[in-house]
Order: structure tokens, then sequence, then C-alpha cells
DNA sequence: GTCTATACCACGATAGAC
DNA sequence: GTCTATCGTGGTATAGAC
């Protein structure tokens, strides 16, 4: 070992290959520089006691955060305040979808570049994001979905300095959705 | 030469280039698919004696295509034929819009996933996109803000299936994003 | 301007000692 | 469970004949 870090070893794995995957792509990222991140000797195979391949890494790394955000995603649900005032209320929703859109940013860019190299990832995030009950719909309230679909934009906007809504304050943006009406 | 194609070699690789690179990202792309979809025989090294580099390919490919993509948006508007009707102008203008962002489909995804690498290449896309006179900010009009971010949204939602947009026909978009306001 | 042939290296993966 | 060493493959790039 070298530098010593917190979780074991596989779990170390699974966190760098998540990042660099989304960051680099799938052959972008090098099994050396996850064994060097995971402070593994870079260039050993060591990484092959832990998973069969490159792409057994994929999966179980995309899985593993799958899970892990829904986690969090019910945790927020249930942590936030119940409010009396429906436009506090509409306010805290966006809030937290944005919240959410966040939490699967990893995953989120990983199924852009790599859902069609692998298309059961693409099913299993897809199926995953949108939960069994709570489905919304276009034809229930597309209001709703176009607050979605305009957090989605934003969120993946920010990310390119330059671009429409660089120095868009999120309170802004979110203040204007909330306020949104179909004339 | 294999299959002989309209335009020069140069012009036939660039093409290629570019939906390679926005497809596979830049280290998924071999040189060897390049020179075999141009028409080249693959693995021998034709292709570097029009460019210098891959790299060069990138650089090159982006650059034609975004000055293409510039003048095929100022076509657009001039063959918009002028409207009296205020909301069907702002139909027209949103449809418009949406076009815009799918003509740049392909220099827009290489934004994505290699702006980082290649920050020249970002700053001249961005730049590029938001062009000289007509800037958009929040500030002006937040509205058509939003709009575009809600377009944008759903233009890379919609290359998801599976997605909250999956089923949503266009025209519903727009219309709804038409009659949006802000109370 | 395209091909043949090839140098060179990076990467995925395996075998085996400790 | 980590290291040393190594194989095989495939990819960028070059030299040179045609």
């Amino acid at each position: 070992m070298a530098t010593r870090r917190p979780g074991s070893t596989r779990e170390r794995l699974l966190d760098v290959a998540l990042d660099l995957f989304a960051e680099e792509g799938f052959r972008g990222t090098t099994i050396t520089e996850v064994e060097r991140r995971a402070g593994l000797t870079p260039g050993t195979g060591s990484f092959y006691r832990h998973f069969a391949s490159k792409e057994d890494l994929l999966r179980a790394a995309v899985d593993r955060e799958v899970e892990r955000g829904m986690v969090d995603v019910e945790a927020s649900r249930a942590a936030a305040p119940t409010l009396d005032d429906p436009r506090a209320q509409e306010a805290q929703q966006l809030e937290l979808l944005l919240q959410d859109i966040r939490r699967f940013d990893r995953v989120f860019r990983l199924l852009f570049t790599e859902g069609d190299r692998v298309p059961e990832l693409r099913d299993a995030i897809t199926t995953a994001l949108k939960g069994p009950g709570d489905q919304v719909t276009w034809a229930d309230d597309p209001l709703l979905v176009l607050r979605i679909v305009a957090l989605t934009g934003y969120h993946l906007l920010t990310a390119l300095p330059g671009s429409l809504v660089d120095g868009v304050p999120e309170q802004d943006f979110l203040r204007a959705l909330a306020r949104l009406e179909v004339e």
C-alpha cells in the first residue's frame, strides 16, 4: 500500500473510478490512473484482484452510485420541513429537485457519454432515476416537467463557463422558475 | 482510394471526424476509423498527409463547424418570414432557437466532453455561439434566458430514451414554452 | 496523394513470488 | 492482497516506394 486512505481498497477503487469515468469517459480512464488514485502502485495489475475487468468496474461504480443517490434523495425528502405556505412549498420543491439533479451529476454525465456503448447502463439508470411510484408525466403536469427540464438545462449549462447562465444566481433562477405560469 | 466520395479528402476527413469525436469522444476516436470512413485504407497513415496530428484534426473540425453553423443560423433568420402577430412571432422565435441548438449539437457535445481538455476549444465555441451584437442576458430578459435554458434541457434530454421528455411532442413543448409568463 | 511497412508506446490483463 | 514482470493488442505517428 502507498498512501493509506479510508475504506477498503475495493471501496476506494469505486470512489475514484466514478470520478474518473465521469470526467474522462470510459476509454479516457486508465486502470493505471485508477490504481494510482486508490493508493495502489500504478501500472501493476493490483486492480484485478478486486474487479474482473474495466467494464466490471464501470458497472459496479454506477450501481453503487445509483443506490446511494436514491437513498440520499429519499433522505432529503424526509428531512425537509413541511411548509404551510403553498408558495414556499413550491420553492422548496424546486430547490430539492436541483439538489437531486446535482446529486446524480456524475452518473448523468456517464449516461450521456457512455449510454449508447453500455445499453444496460442506460436502462439501469433511467429506470432507477424515475423511481417506482411518483412518476411525473407531461400529460399530468406539464408545468412541472417544464421546470425539471429547465433545471436540467441550468445544471448542465452551469458547468460551461461563458454560457448563458454564467453569473445567474441560483436563487434568482429558482425564484423565476417558481413564478412561472402557463397563461 | 477505396470508395470515392464527394469533396476533397481533407473535407471528408473533417466530416467524419466531427461525427466520430462527438459520438465517441476524443480518445474514443481512432485515426484508423477516421481513415476507414473517409474512404482511405484503414491503418495506413494516409491521414497524416492532411493533418499534423489527431489534436490538429479536432481543432480544424470544430473551427469549420462553428463557422458553418453561424452561417446557417444567420441564413435561417434571414429566411424566416416577418410575422405581424406577436404570438406567432414568439412561437417562431422559439422554433428557430431550437433549430440553432440542434444545429450545434455535435459541437455542443464536444464542448461538454472535451471542453476541459482543450480550453481554447471551449473559448472558441462559447464566444462564437453567443455572437457579437445580440447578446441575451439574464438582467435584460430573464424569461428569454429561461426559455433558452429549457430548450437546451429539452434537446439534451431528448437524446436519452426513457427520460422525462420521452414522447413529448416538440410542438407541445414549444407551445407550452411560448405561453409561459412570469406571474 | 495513397499505399506498405514499421517503430514505438500505452494500456488491459495474467502469472507467480511474497 | 500487493508487488514484479511480462504478454498481447491496438493506437499514433513516420519513412519511403509508387
